[in-house]
DNA sequence: TAGATTGTTAATCGATTAACAATC
DNA sequence: TAGATTGTTAATCGATTAACAATC
């Protein structure tokens, strides 16, 4: 019933492990699941879940739990899985190559219709039935298609100038595998800062401190 | 001078920011910041850089700020990044080939020594100078070489039978890129969890959230 | 109805921010 | 010395957990 306005960082975040698991769940045909139940399987507190749960909306019955296929469902609208938000990835050398062909963007809510690079040995080359344009044609592309979300597989510099440009032509999120940290230069667009070097740094002072 | 026992993971996951920062204005030439200044660039607040570095020492100097190419070092040690932590990876195909090769791990404190996978095209050949084994000699190659790491860039099944393995095997930490939540079974062991997957979805949310 | 479990309010905990005395 | 800026303590804020009345 209750529908928050604004919404914590740390609960969106936690809302696709939830969808992964209610997932898991009804793979296994398991009709009704309790937030104790679910807690003990994902290392959570129930109060956290029905906390979080709660967030958007009363979505389970008292006396009974959470219907699992349903709270799947309301977690997909949630997140906007079954939306496709037209999407373009700028780089195609190895990991731009890697996402493009092997990430299930449908699945998450996002549809792929563009990929381009500056490197002639690359445009033209087909990636996920998807011609490699040259970046130049970028300004004509975008106006033509409109896609809202960039996904950049460049290096830093490179990104630093490529995501001014997209802004300016309507990009209203970004899924940043660059050393850019891009999170700070524009405030009311959505950044996905996937950094993973950051990530290894990490493990790196987590792993000495467990030896 | 203060040298906390148990530091916060949200304090942890700041420094390689930090770190990267710091590498940008040490090649900049700049010799010395402020708290302040670097909260300006960083968009953090002053009080909290202060906090974090004093969890590890007291690295600044009243009236002066904090020497970069010291504190720049300081951290690299503090990560851990000049080690060279044994690691392996497992999974050859589309992501575990870019990441192998494109990947800096040297420069992130590990040294990838082994690559494995089951599929017999890619066994044998070579990645980065190493030649691809079959994931059975996987026993034998860590009695031998005694890494302490492995990455993951398996599916979720192969990856909950192999990190029981490796962990029987004496690995400490895992770069995990499978949809399998490796943090839940494994207490006292690193695990850092890529989940790309995970990050589409929030940057879904957000997105539909910001139009 | 009795039992179970939610939704929600209140209490606790931890992390961030502010303030300021110490000191370079 | 005076000015700047740290290291550190105290105050605030937000997120997590506990408790329990509502209700299926």
């Amino acid at each position: 019933m209750s529908k928050k306005e604004n919404i914590s960082l740390s609960v969106i975040r936690r809302l696709p492990r939830y969808y992964r698991f209610l997932g898991e769940l009804k793979k296994s045909n398991i009709l009704r699941i309790s937030s104790a139940e679910l807690s003990r399987i994902m290392g959570l507190t129930a109060s956290q879940i029905r906390q979080d749960l709660n967030c958007f909306g009363g979505f389970g019955q008292q006396g009974y739990g959470y219907n699992v296929a349903d709270l799947y469902e309301e977690i997909g609208k949630i997140l906007g899985i079954k939306e496709n938000i037209k999407t373009i990835l700028i780089g195609a050398g190895n990991l731009g190559k890697t996402l493009s062909t092997q990430m299930d963007f449908h699945s998450f809510g996002f549809d792929l219709i563009g990929i381009f690079d500056i490197d002639s040995n690359l445009i033209g080359t087909t990636l996920n039935s998807i011609v490699v344009k040259d970046v130049s044609l970028l300004e004509e592309f975008c106006k033509k298609e409109s896609p809202k979300v960039a996904c950049l597989c460049i290096p830093k510099e490179a990104a630093e100038e490529i995501a001014e440009r997209l802004v300016k032509l309507g990009i209203r999120g970004f899924w940043n595998f660059s050393h850019y940290d891009m999170s700070l230069e524009y405030k009311g667009i959505a950044v996905e800062n996937v950094h993973l070097g950051d990530s290894l740094m990490t493990l790196s002072y987590r792993v000495h401190d467990n030896l």
